[in-house]
DNA sequence: TTTTGAGTTGTTCGA
DNA sequence: GTCGAACAACTCAAA
């Protein structure tokens, strides 16, 4: 292939599919002609390659990138893996003397693009990285002593210190293609769409895309914003921005969110901003936090952070496992949670610490089932925050949470979901039953239970556990852990 | 090097 | 119904 007079530079689509604030994107587009390509090759992120929820969502979002590109005039090439040997063969096709991305931040990942990298520029290619998924990269926050911070309140201190996060850039009005005329899967080929179309109700859930994720913000911004400090642990509300799985596939950048949140709180510098703006902020600081963890203690997506919970004595328990997955626990708000993620590939964050609270402490089984688990129902599935979420959890974590934090789930039900609108919405069986029983059905009059059509046992399950009982059992084998020191 | 203050999101019990 | 205390001990981060 003749080698074009402009440079021809391949951008490789990863977890940014979008043209905005899309550095790689950019500087390709500043040089000269743009070969934009995604590479699927799953196997190079074993054990945790894509799940099923979130190859349900790529595909969605593929689609929207490669009408993007290609009204703007550099159609998407999609290939398959090995990435090196895609890359490779890609750039003798085209002619490019570049090759750029945005830089991920996942150990199995970190340690194939640093191969990748290697291994192209000994062939001769200009390889550029950049920062388009972070508001700071890991290596550029430390404690005074230079280690890893650990504990998010000094680390989110530090990130408040520093200046704020670049302003993100727009997208390129217009992109040059190169003129090669070159070959590329469809989406489809790719396969991976569910061969039984599971995926009705998370159709008429998401947007994914670009638009589908910038619209999210916005609306948001207009009418959920203000709110947000207590909204957000409201289940039965939309409370929160359900960014997460736009932010995770780089639909929309962390700093074009940043920056939005400050400018609708009045444009202040973030360490200025009060009130639920800051506990927005606040929470993009977490996924900071999440990225930053992983990245330092690599180990973390598989052993616990704490290396003394390598011991911690989990039940072997594949009923009780199988219950929580399906949302049969008996306890309705846990129910609740489980059958939104199977029916939306999302739950609501407070569910997900409680039904992480169920899994863990009242049945004892590792949270590495749950995290299984989420990653292969979650679309948000993110490494990262999966592990910080669990561990946290599991107490294993990057935090001091005390070791007696177990949490209540018919509490929890009562305080964050007091009508019961949210087990109504998916435990539908239980859609007759006053407020007052919702959250308890076990504990239900009879005469109520028949006039809410219920039997225990045909059309609800009754609870697996009880919970006083399965609280004392886990802080007594949280204090086994604690005294083997 | 040592010391000190502090650590996302809870529950229960008894006054 | 409301309120405060107890629930362990440990490790991190900074002084």
């Amino acid at each position: 292939m003749a080698r074009a007079s402009t440079p021809v530079t391949i951008v490789w689509f990863r977890h940014d599919l979008r043209l905005d604030d899309q550095p790689a994107l950019a500087a390709a587009a500043a040089r000269g002609a743009v070969v934009p390509v995604f590479i699927w090759a799953p196997e190079e992120e074993a054990p945790w390659a894509p799940g099923a929820a979130s190859r349900w969502w790529l595909h969605q979002s593929l689609e929207k990138l490669a009408a993007g590109l290609a009204k703007a005039g550099a159609p998407l090439v999609i290939r398959r893996g090995p990435s090196l040997t895609a890359l490779a063969a890609l750039a003798k096709e085209c002619g490019a003397t570049h090759v750029a991305w945005n830089r991920r931040y996942e150990p199995a990942v970190v340690r194939r693009d640093t191969d990748i990298k290697k291994r192209l520029a000994a062939d001769g290619l200009e390889v550029e990285s950049f920062n388009g998924g972070l508001l700071f990269e890991p290596v550029h926050v430390a404690t005074k002593e230079g280690r890893p911070y650990q504990v998010f309140t000094p680390f989110w201190r530090a990130l408040l210190g520093r200046p704020e996060p670049v302003e993100p850039a727009a997208a390129p009005r217009k992109l040059r293609a190169a003129t090669a005329d070159l070959r590329s899967l469809t989406v489809e080929a790719l396969d991976l769409l569910p061969t039984i179309d599971w995926a009705g109700t998370m159709r008429s859930t998401w947007n994914p895309g670009e638009a589908g994720a910038r619209k999210r913000l916005d609306t948001f911004l207009e009418s959920r914003l203000g709110g947000y400090g207590t909204e957000r642990d409201r289940p039965d509300h939309e409370g929160t921005s359900a960014l997460s799985p736009h932010l995770h596939f780089g639909e929309i950048s962390p700093r074009r969110v940043w920056h939005a949140v400050r400018e609708a709180a009045g444009g202040r510098p973030a360490a200025k901003i009060t009130g639920s703006p800051e506990v927005y902020l606040r929470e993009l600081g977490w996924r900071e936090f999440a990225s930053h963890l992983l990245y330092h203690f690599p180990h973390t997506s598989d052993q616990p952070l704490r290396a003394d919970y390598a011991r911690f004595p989990w039940a072997n328990d594949p009923v009780g496992l199988r219950a929580w997955q399906r949302g049969r626990t008996g306890f309705p708000i846990v129910d609740a949670g489980m059958r939104q993620l199977w029916a939306t590939g999302w739950m609501h964050n407070r569910v997900r610490m409680i039904v992480a609270s169920f899994l863990v402490k009242d049945l004892r089984v590792s949270w590495l089932e749950g995290a299984r688990w989420f990653w292969d129902t979650l679309v948000d599935a993110d490494l990262a925050a999966n592990t910080l979420g669990w561990q946290w959890a599991a107490g294993c974590g990057a935090d001091a949470a005390p070791y007696f934090r177990v949490f209540n789930p018919t509490s929890q039900g009562t305080k964050f979901d007091p009508d019961g609108a949210y087990v109504r919405r998916w435990v539908p069986p239980l859609a007759r039953l006053g407020a007052g029983d919702i959250h308890e059905p076990a504990a239900a009059d009879g005469p109520d239970l028949a006039r809410a059509g219920i039997v225990l046992g045909r059309d609800y399950p009754e609870p697996i556990v009880d919970h006083a009982e399965a609280r004392k059992r886990a802080l007594d084998a949280l204090k086994t852990v604690s005294r083997s020191r």
